[in-house]
DNA sequence: ACAAACCGAGAGCACCGCTCTCGTCACGAG
DNA sequence: CTCGTGACGAGAGCGGTGCTCTCGGTTTGT
C-alpha cells in the first residue's frame, strides 16, 4: 500500500480523475455521465452504510437512482468495480481527515499530533464503520485491490511518516537503540526511508510500523467486538492506549 | 469477547456439545444426524478456504454432500447459523494452537513463550487466511456475535492474560509507571484482573492489551495487503515486530 | 447529413437464501 | 407388536441477485 509512496499520490489522484473529470466536460453527455456516475456512487454509499457491503445490491441501487439494472452497468463494469470506487473514496475521506488533524495541530509537539491524529482516524471510523471495515477490515471476497487504490490508501500512512521525520528533525523523537533485523527488513526499511521518510533510521520506522499497528489493531479490536464486556469507555481507553504507544514511538524505550 | 472469562470457556464447551453430542449417541438416527452435521460443516469448511465466506454458498455445500438444499435447512436453521458454526471452530482451532504453543515452551522465559504464542497465531492465520477474516477481520454482514463465541473467542487471550499473570508472579514483568487513566478505566482493568489474571497490576494489563492489538493489527496489515510493496520479508518482520512488542510489555519501559 | 458511438430499457440466464408441501421411514409409547 | 408421532429428504416455488444481450433512440464528431 505505501510502495513507492512518493509518486503513489499522483498516480491515486490521476487514476481518480477517471471517474471524476476535470471540472468542466466539454460535451453534455460527459456532464450527465459524470453527474450520474456521482449520484450512482452517492446511493451506493449510503446502501453501504446502511447495511453493509456484502448488502450493497447493484440492483438496489439502480432502483433508488430510477435506472434498471443493466444500465448501471454503463458506468460500473461490475459490482465490484462499483466497490472499488466506494473503497478509494473512503481511503480518500479518512485520509483527509488525518492530513487535517495532522494540519491543525503541526504548531504543537509531535505527542499532541500524532494523538489528533489517531483521534481523527477513530472518529471517521466510529462515524462511518461499514466504510472502516471495508478497507481496514478484511478484504471482500475474491477481490483483490486494484493499482488505482494504492494512491488513496497511502494518505494516512504518509501523514505519520511526515511526523516521523518531523519529530526525528526536531529530536522530539529519540532514536533508541537498533534492534537487531534481517539484510531484508533493513533494506525494507531503507526503502521505505527513500520514498517518504528521510532521515529517519531504522529504529523510528520499526517503531513506527509498530505504533501504526496499535492504531489499527486497536480501532479493529473496538469496532469488531473483541473489546465487548471488557472495556466500557471506549472513548478514555484509546486516548489511554494511543497516549502509551506515542511514548514509546518517541522515546524509544 | 472476553467477558465474564472465568466461566466463558464452560459456557463455551457446553455450547459446542450440542453440534457435538457426548461421543456415544443412543438412537442411530443421532448418530447419522451428527455425522451429516460433521460432514456438512467440514465441506462448508472446505469451501470457505477455497472462496471466502461471502462465497459460501449453502446450495453449493448441499450439492457437494449429495442433497438437495432445502435438507441442509434441518441442520443449520440459516446460513447464518452455519456460519456461526464454522466462525467457532475457527475461534477453537487457533485457539487450541496458542494453547499448544504455550504448553511448549512453558518452561522457558516469558519472552519466549509469547513469541511462540505469536508465532504460532500467524502461523495459523497464514494457514487459514478465510477462516482468519472471519473471526478477525470485519465481521460478516448484518451477523452479529452469539453468545456460543464468546467462549471459544477467550482462548487465545486467556493464555495471553495467563502469560502476563505468571511473568507478573515470576518478576519477569516490571510493573512500571501506572499511566494516568479514567476512574472507568480503571475498573475496566480491575474486572479483567478480576476473573482471568489476579495481582496484574493495571500498568501491566494496560500493556497488554497493547500487545494485543499490536499482534492482531501486526497479522492484519499482513494480510490484508496494507505491507505490500512495504515490507518483504513477512516472517522476519513479524518477528522483529513482536520481539520489540515483547520488549516493552515486559520492560514496561 | 450521416455514420458511429453512446445510452436506457427490457428480457433472460444461472445462481442464491429460504419456505412449504408431501411421501417415507425410524422411533418410542402403549 | 402395532401405531401414531416426529424427523427426514426431495421437490417445487418465491423473490432476490449479478451479469449478458439485444434493441430502439439520442447525441456526437465529422
Amino acid at each position: 500500500m505505501l510502495s513507492i509512496v512518493a509518486t503513489a499520490l499522483d498516480i491515486g489522484q490521476t487514476a481518480l480523475m477517471t471517474t471524476a473529470p476535470p471540472s468542466v466536460s466539454r460535451t453534455a453527455r460527459d456532464r450527465a455521465r459524470a453527474e450520474l456516475t456521482e449520484e450512482i456512487k452517492a446511493v451506493a454509499r449510503r446502501q453501504l452504510a446502511e447495511h453493509g457491503s456484502a448488502a450493497l445490491s447493484l440492483r438496489a441501487v439502480a432502483r433508488e437512482v430510477g435506472m434498471v439494472s443493466s444500465a448501471v452497468y454503463r458506468y460500473f463494469p461490475s459490482r465490484d468495480d462499483l466497490l472499488t470506487a466506494l473503497i478509494i473514496d473512503a481511503y480518500d475521506a479518512v485520509g483527509e481527515r488525518a492530513e487535517a488533524a495532522e494540519r491543525a495541530s503541526r504548531n504543537r509537539g509531535v505527542d499532541a499530533r500524532w494523538l489528533s491524529v489517531c483521534e481523527a482516524v477513530r472518529a471517521w471510523a466510529l462515524a462511518h464503520a461499514h466504510e472502516y471495515a471495508l478497507i481496514y477490515g478484511s478484504p471482500v471476497p475474491g477481490y483483490a485491490a486494484p493499482e488505482a487504490t494504492i494512491g488513496p490508501a497511502s494518505r494516512v500512512p504518509l501523514v505519520l511518516l511526515r511526523l516521523l521525520a518531523d519529530g526525528v528533525a526536531g529530536g522530539e523523537i529519540v532514536p533508541g537503540e537498533t534492534p537487531a533485523m534481517s539484510r531484508t527488513t533493513r533494506s525494507d526499511l531503507a526503502q521505505l526511508r527513500r520514498t517518504a521518510a528521510p532521515a529517519v533510521p531504522d529504529a523510528v520506522l520499526s517503531r513506527g510500523l509498530s505504533v501504526w499497528a496499535q492504531l489499527l489493531g486497536g480501532i479493529n479490536l473496538e469496532m469488531f467486538g473483541h473489546l465487548h464486556n471488557v472495556i466500557r469507555d471506549y472513548d478514555a481507553f484509546f486516548t489511554l492506549q494511543m497516549r502509551r504507544a506515542c511514548e514509546f514511538l518517541v522515546q524509544g524505550v
